[in-house]
Parts: structure tokens; C-alpha cells; sequence
DNA sequence: TGTACATCAGTGAACGCGCGTTCACTGATGTAC
DNA sequence: TGTACATCAGTGAACGCGCGTTCACTGATGTAC
């Protein structure tokens, strides 16, 4: 990890931007393999991609921006998971039921993106150790969240979501919920809690909720 | 922080050990001060209690063996909470109500220590960090897994609680709800997620899920 | 077609910092005679 | 009651490490004349 492994040729005039992506997919890689935010230091990144630490400087302002650079593409890649799930879906709750699943796959794939994104402590602090989040970027329309909200706004238009539930009130919970399996997996011992148990205890608490949804007490 | 505040007295022959659990106490109290395990560093700690660093050695192996014996105080800490509230509620369905409740309180008044005990990656590193956790003691009987377990239990016979459940299923499916409201609402800026709003979340989601446990189809 | 030059991508060395940990020590205090 | 001494609680200085970041630089390359 510190031998200089590849000596990346340098690019050509005007291709400067070519480092930036290198950079970038390096430090997704360093996240994804190693599982460990600390591993992830402006050096190790340099000398996966074939280049000295200062060099990243010159693609970053510091390291904090290569970070959150990096999440965001994370964040983008969860949402079109999601979208995508959704749009296979059957109706609106088969839709919550497999974005469901879908997330908790993408959480137990990525467990320390997901641990940054979505596990650290608010405020400033966390970038240097992880990720400060823009809320609108996570809640607003066209994103992980939006697609939640708009989900569960189907099952109501189609009568298949009780009307009486204020409609953000619902997607917290739901997204609580999930979130909770995901962590839950992610922050014990694979086989203390494996991957098959999680996606049982999310049909269980989803059985419940949508119980819950139900306009008229059936079972979804 | 840095500063040598108090210059601690040294303790007397034979009373070495009064050293230990200042050392623990401060160490509580800068994690619970700051919020942010980087700010328990061994200088940090000793600088706390009054004392130098290489002070801390003389009581504790390394620093792993202080951060995992100041975590086994917040275990028992939190243990003991659950189980007062359980022995005080009316019933089994109430005692996992008021239970939850005290569980997403304490969360959100010990927001870094909860992290730590149970947000972080599982294994090894996870100590330098923040804490291995030794499952036996954290799912075992006389444990909060076990006071889980036992309540549900006591709902079964009791009737309150449908039979054709596996008890352990719906032990882990309640803790994954509780821990996913708690683990939410301390990831996030509580002007974003409010501490009402938290336990409105939980109700909710107990709401369903006393629904789903519920025998006859009644709600609780 | 040839050459001078500005530009651009990236380097090498060093900075100051805080960290966990080790080591040889000091000096107060209880105890044995 | 007095004194020598072993013990014990804690100190002061230093170690090596990896970190983020800065600074002056180098040398290849495209462009203008």
C-alpha cells in the first residue's frame, strides 16, 4: 500500500482534468476495498492512482472536498438504484417493499460509505473523518428520500395507503426502518447477523408496517 | 483543554487504584463532553484527571483495554435503565413501549457513546476508534438483549403477543426499529430530525408493529 | 520547417502537529529494626 | 522513638509514525512567429 505500485504516466496538455476522475474512482476504491475511512489519507489515494500527495491539490481544494466529491457520486448511485427498483416495481407497495431490499443490498455492499453517509455525527466535524451532508440534496425532489415520499404518495392516490397518515410522517418511519436493518448489518459481526436473517427481519417489520398502511386492516 | 488545569494530589500508598477510576470518570466525561471519540485522546484523558500521560499505563494495558472498559460502564448503565423502566410499566406491551422510549432517549442524550457501542464497523479496528464489542455480554441473559427477549416473552405468556412468532425474529425486529429511530435521529442535525419528532417516529412505528404482534388483529 | 517560449501537469522536500507508547527517573510514604 | 530502606505513585523527556498541507521547482508539450 505505501510501495509506489505504478508510476501513471503523466497527461498530455489540456487533459489535466483526466487526474480528477483517477483521483476520484482511487478513492472510491480505497472506501469500497478497505472498508475503513481511515485508510482512505491523501497519500494512499496518490499512490493508489501512480502520483505524489500534492498532486491531489491540484484537483482539490482539500481533503474534505475530495471526500465529499466522492460521496456525492455515491449518493447518486444509490438513487438510481432506487429509481430503478421502483420502476420494475408492481404498485406502489411492492415498490416500497423491493427498494426496501434493494437499499438494505446497497448498505450491506458499501458499509462504510454507508457508515458516512448516513452513521456519522452532524456537523462540521465529520468531513475530515467522513461526510458533511447538504439536507436538500438528500431530501429534496430527485433524490433517495424524494423517491421515498413519491412512493408512498402512489399508495395513497391508489387507495392502498390509508389516507389519515401524514404523508412525511410515513416516509420517516419507513426510511427509519430500513435504515435501521441496514446498520443494524453493518455494525455487527457478518455472522452474528448475516446477510439472509437481515432481509428476513426487514419482511417482518415490512409485514407489520404495511399491516399498519392498510387502509382497511388487511394484510398487504 | 491542552492546559494542565488542576495538578492532581498523588494518591497514597495502597490507594493507587483511586487513580483508575478517576481515569475512567474523565474519560466518560470528555466523550460525553465533546461528542467526538477523537477527542479522547490518552494526553487528553490524563490532562483531564491532573496527571501525565504515561500515568494512564500504569492502569490500563494500552488504550484499547480504557476505551473498552469506560464502554462496559455505559453497557451496564444503559442496562440498568431499561430494566427500571420494564419493572415499572403495566404489562408486557407497555414495558416494550416505555422501554423503546427510554432506549431512544438515552441514545440521544449519549450520542457518541452509542455510536461507538453500536455504529461501528464490526472487528477488530474498530477499538482504536471506538470498541469491540464482546456479543456474550451484549445479547446474553442479565444483558438489555436479554430484558428485550424476556418482555417478549412475558407477552406471549401472557397472551398480549401472537404465538406463531419466532421470538428471537421479533426480538431482533423490534431492536432494529428502535435502533434505527435512535441511530437517525443522532446522525442527523436535530434541527433537521427533533428529539420530539424521534419518539413521534417510534410510535408510530410501534403503533404498526404491536398491530402485526397483536393476536386477534387488534391493535395494542 | 525550425526554434523560442509560455503553459501546464506533476514532483521532491519539508513543515508542524498530535498521537500512542517507552524508559529511566524521583520523591513521598509506610514499615522493619 | 529514631532511622534506614524498600515500595509505590507518578514524572519528564523522548521515540517514531502518519497525517494534511505548502512551496519552490522541473520538464514535457503545444503554439506563435
Amino acid at each position: 500500500m505505501t510501495r509506489p505500485k505504478v508510476k501513471r504516466p503523466r497527461s498530455r496538455r489540456g487533459e489535466g482534468d483526466k487526474l480528477r476522475e483517477e483521483i476520484l474512482d482511487a478513492t472510491e476504491a480505497l472506501l469500497s476495498q478497505t472498508a475503513d475511512r481511515r485508510a482512505v489519507s491523501i497519500r494512499a489515494v496518490a499512490d493508489a492512482v501512480g502520483v505524489t500527495a500534492p498532486s491531489i491539490y491540484r484537483h482539490f481544494p482539500d481533503k474534505r472536498a475530495l471526500l465529499m466529491a466522492a460521496c456525492q457520486r455515491h449518493f447518486d448511485d444509490l438513487q438510481q438504484r432506487l429509481e430503478k427498483m421502483a420502476s420494475v416495481a408492481e404498485g406502489p407497495i411492492d415498490a416500497l417493499r423491493e427498494t426496501g431490499h434493494a437499499y438494505l443490498d446497497w448498505g450491506m455492499d458499501n458499509p462504510e460509505e454507508y457508515r458516512i453517509m448516513f452513521m456519522t455525527r452532524p456537523e462540521s466535524d465529520a468531513v475530515t473523518d467522513g461526510e458533511e451532508m447538504d439536507y436538500s440534496d438528500t431530501i429534496g425532489p430527485g433524490t433517495a428520500f424524494g423517491a421515498l415520499i413519491s412512493m408512498i404518495d402512489t399508495g395513497l392516490q391508489a387507495g392502498e395507503i390509508r389516507a389519515d397518515r401524514n404523508i412525511f410522517d410515513v416516509a420517516i418511519a419507513v426510511f427509519s426502518l430500513v435504515h435501521g436493518v441496514t446498520s443494524l448489518a453493518i455494525s455487527n459481526d457478518p455472522q452474528f447477523f448475516p446477510r439472509t436473517d437481515a432481509h428476513r427481519t426487514l419482511d417482518l417489520l415490512m409485514d407489520w408496517t404495511f399491516a399498519g398502511l392498510a387502509p382497511a386492516g388487511l394484510d398487504s
